[in-house]
DNA sequence: TTATTTTGATACCAATCGGTATCTTTGCAT
DNA sequence: ATGCAAAGATACCGATTGGTATCAAAATAA
């Protein structure tokens, strides 16, 4: 790699935690800079502007989170055990994160107003991305008559997202596991009693 | 009501659409003398500092909620209508707002990290109380013989509450009351299918 | 090795931040 | 009507904000 690249890199992790951690209007530059130890000349080369690098950083971690949980989707080869996998991902933003700061489209959803439309839009973007790839297990659920043919795939995604991101906020709030945890295994009743065959 | 209260008053409720709108920290005290028409002089003699003018407005918030909630609550004879109240009450944060922004636990919930610690504690007391309230209303269903007894009150306040809170984060990212609405179908089904007798 | 880009540090900018000391004005009690 | 206390306006404070012009150093290409 390139040293550009690694300090870009490194631009890029630090603000990111910074930003899921503190929030995007609250983190500064003189925060980035002090993380990474590399100055504002340093970082504006690489980012036009605090705005860019708050809308990659999101971007990043979205990407992350989108990899990482459709390659558990894909080793799973049935309906419950996909689903399951959407639950232990938000379990593990408590419990074993992968990116620190909770919920990183629960974060910018509720810090956004229209003064921060391209974030916005972004954060619009993969609610829709991942409303999406939860619908398309229960759509494939019905092919494979794992799921029942009335079961209606908009209203599970949509029950199971804001279940699980309330269930964020409340331990994230409470610094204690057991709020996402009750959420979770209410879900999964849920789901094998009412959603699967 | 004496002049000071009016001003006092006034600051106050300019600050709070502000606060619960762009956020607190996002909010500066020019935006609160632009909405005001006031002077920072005139702000600081009624408040210390932004921190308590954010607490006061948080609490302020709670608190017209809840009052609002246990009255509709109390108005109503049995546990299914008395459990609606509450869905009823996060629907309207989409659809007929009694205060703009959302809900503000959610909002705060989000916002705060351990640099604002009183907020925090503050929000964390209002769940708890918004919690008990809930609770509450399934232990009397149990009572008067509306409510199974092995029906999990904890269970069911936790459940209630993140997906209505989950649910108003979804709704308010895409403008729309579908996702809410949604929400409060489901949870009204399962109330009557799994909590009620 | 040398020449040239590229990269990052320094020093600065105007604007804004929360907060305060001071002075004038207002409202109210006598 | 007068005197006084309370309220609000003005003008300021140091610190911090996002951002940039410039220069030195370091990486890269020749």
């Amino acid at each position: 790699m390139r040293s550009s690249e690694i300090t870009r890199a490194k631009v890029l992790k630090e603000a990111t935690n910074l930003f899921n951690t503190k929030g995007y209007k609250s983190t500064s530059l003189s925060d980035i800079t002090d993380a990474t130890g590399l100055t504002k000349g340093a970082i504006y080369r690489h980012f036009e502007n605090k705005e860019s690098l708050e809308i990659e950083a999101f971007q990043k971690m979205m990407q992350a989170i989108f990899v990482a949980l459709n390659e558990k989707i894909k080793a799973e080869n049935n309906t419950r055990d996909k689903l399951f996998c959407v639950l232990n991902l938000f379990q593990s933003y408590i419990t074993n994160p992968l990116i620190i700061g909770g919920c990183p489209l629960l974060n910018v959803a509720v810090e956004v107003d229209d003064t921060n439309l391209e974030l916005k839009q972004k954060a619009q973007q993969a609610l829709s991305v991942f409303r999406d790839s939860v619908e398309r297990i229960i759509i494939n659920g019905k092919t494979h008559k794992q799921v029942g043919a009335l079961v209606n795939e908009k209203l599970v995604a949509t029950v199971l997202i804001s279940s699980l991101e309330g269930g964020v906020m409340m331990s994230k709030l409470q610094n204690s596991n057991s709020d996402i945890e009750i959420v979770v295994n209410h879900l999964k009743n849920w789901i094998v009693s009412d959603i699967l065959l």
